[in-house]
DNA sequence: TTGACATATTCCGATATGGGAATATATGGT
DNA sequence: ACCATATATTCCCATATCGGAATATGTCAA
């Protein structure tokens, strides 16, 4: 077996950085492959295959206007992610307390 | 060329299941590998070779005691991850919001 | 029908991946 | 020095991936 279908879940989805991007553009409204073709400066396939990956994961949807093709965000699959790294972000900012309570701490003695 | 490679950043690094559940068991505090292996019930090997990998990203470091090698958790280095998705959350409230807006409108036909 | 435009699919090649098995490299104990 | 334990690395394989090029499909317009 080598890695994990892309197709499986929204974390390999995103893992690809022309996919993120392709997501970033559509959080601002429905645009058609068209228009991302043009704002990514990819080639149309592959912003077509990108865009089955991201529809196979649920987080795009579509829909035809003539000959055109327009594709939504569908945030909501973003869930997920959301949802465990939210979890480490309470690891983090415990750090940051830590590392500022010793910034205070060193400013202290500075001043004694 | 083919994907990215997964050292390149933290997005592909946690595309991988069981590389998040060895953030996951990390999270509760430092392990050995040894704990890890035993904890998720995976080959010594390929817990390594995770390790590695997530070592290699920044998402772990590790100490040498004794003839064990503790591995703590890099928090920190999840944050470009929840600063991605944290933009889209508003956007999936918004839709939520939406909906709840149906939903009582719906309700207060009902009722009248 | 023919042609232009928009998008999707297919085929190909290079490469990276994850798993398994075997083995190498510590490190500590006796 | 020798052995057991703990971990890392290497080799091999099957497979999925992305990119590129070519081509297929679909849709509108004249």
């Amino acid at each position: 077996m080598a890695r994990a279908a892309t197709t499986l879940d929204p974390f390999n989805a995103v893992a690809e950085p022309r996919r993120r991007e392709i997501l970033d553009v559509l959080s601002e409204g429905e645009r058609a492959v068209n228009e991302l073709v043009a704002r990514l400066d990819l080639p149309q396939p592959q912003v077509s295959k990108h865009l089955r990956v991201l529809k196979e994961v649920g987080l795009v949807r579509s829909r035809s206007a003539g000959r055109q093709r327009l594709y939504r965000l569908e945030p909501l699959a973003l869930k997920p992610i959301h949802d465990w790294v939210k979890d480490y972000e309470r690891l983090w900012n415990e750090r940051l307390d830590r590392l500022d309570g010793y910034l205070r701490e060193l400013q202290e003695k500075e001043i004694s």
